[in-house]
DNA sequence: TGTACATCAGTGAACGCGCGTTCACTGATGTAC
DNA sequence: TGTACATCAGTGAACGCGCGTTCACTGATGTAC
């Protein structure tokens, strides 16, 4: 997106090193002190620039830089997300499978890159506001879930175990923009599944990479894989 | 807690007051800018002092004030929660509906409060920690949901009509320190189903506070209100 | 009830810090003929 | 292939800002006799 070209010159090779240089020595500090505190000049002092005024050349601000660390955020997760959903290793495994996998995959991802989840997904940096460029990637783990809602509903039609209770027409209405642009006929029932999967899996990720279960739960992965499957298995996904 | 005794003199009536001034003060700030611009000197510039260091009389430091309002946030959260839960007017409403109550009420107290459930529910604010007196008002909630399942599980007996899948052993011994805490014989499936509750709850109220479904759901209340319904069946609220 | 002393609240100046951003500049790299 | 010019990368100084915290101080409020 931001290189339609390949670089002919070796400035413009330099170029795009150093600007992943910046990003990584961003995204490093970023680890270390959080959002709020990521700061050019001491990027700058990181990379042994004489001054941070260098950076300038590279992005138009601060902010800039911070909207290109949540980009690589997302598209980091997302992809992290989607590889662990078409991981070949096992076979075809099912949808319940898969989920679990994918529900890993994000946990894993956001334990190591800890800051930068909060990024994407904690509480908003105050001042500051996300472009839209971002929502194209921020969409992907969304539609993902989905994926496996629909895979399912394909395999078995659409049989709840669970007496789920019915939904009310202000409820449905209110998925209205997002279902015009799924494809027809896709049940408002399982687009209500997918949104809570999601909802489910980012609440757990937070909850523990916030430390919300440090004093709760002794092993996080032992409850979270079973949290995945109970949670996978009651919104329909168990075979 | 910080006051033990009635105030007895004009100056420590005066100190009383003055402390809530601050902190009223330094939330209505938190409101505007976020936990990380929380500056000392512009509390004390809006409250018409002439010198931020007339606040050192009242809070050792700035995480002092920090720790205050976190420590409030929790408990102004809990009770609305609680409330909610012994809410007298519509009679004695069983398990199902309370549940919906509750959830509605931490919504609520979470838009009209975003930047505190931020501080108490976010990314943790970068180097601070929070000491250990928040803990008690910390768990009021979880404990509160809790209580629902119990009532439950006294009502009818343990019969979950979801298929849920059986718990594994490592992530059952993984609640043994919780388990030790609550009443003997209290199922270790039932504070699943509860831990699984409040991680839901608090995802679902992340996502509309921190605006991760502004662009996807028209109406957030009618949303909200049919996922915790649905939500708290598939965990075996429903009567 | 009155006085001497101790305690406390708020002042104002100061220390030392780091930040984002601008700007005129030098020197190196690329381009066109 | 060589030269003249344009483009770009990085420098260093500067502007103006706000912050937490300390400290010696004045004046008011409380206490003990």
């Amino acid at each position: 997106m931001s290189t339609p070209h390949k670089p002919r010159t070796a400035r413009e090779r330099a170029r795009i090193e150093f600007t992943a240089e910046i990003k990584a020595v961003a995204r490093r500090q970023l680890a270390e002190s959080g959002a709020a505190a990521l700061s050019l000049r001491a990027v700058a002092r990181e990379l042994g620039l004489a001054s941070a005024s260098a950076l300038y050349r590279y992005f138009p601000s601060r902010d800039a830089l911070l909207t290109a660390l949540i980009l690589d955020g997302y598209t980091s997760l997302s992809d992290a997300a989607e590889a662990a959903c078409s991981a070949p290793d096992s076979g075809p495994a099912d949808a319940l499978e898969r989920w679990v996998g994918v529900c890993h995959a994000v946990r894993d991802w956001a334990l190591t890159h800890p800051h930068e989840y909060a990024l994407i997904y904690g509480s908003p940096v105050p001042g500051y506001s996300a472009p839209q460029d971002t929502v194209a990637q921020a969409t992907r783990l969304p539609y993902l879930i989905g994926a496996l809602f629909t895979e399912r509903l394909a395999e078995d039609g659409d049989s709840p175990a669970d007496s789920r209770p019915a939904m009310p027409d202000d409820a449905r209405q209110s998925l209205a923009p997002l279902l015009t642009a799924l494809p027809p006929h896709t049940p408002a029932d399982m687009v209500m599944s997918s949104l809570m999967a999601w909802t489910y899996l980012l609440g757990a990720v937070s909850f523990e990479v916030f430390g919300h279960r440090r004093e709760i739960v002794t092993d996080p992965r032992a409850f979270f894989d079973h949290e995945a499957r109970r949670l996978g298995a009651a919104l329909g996904l168990a075979p």
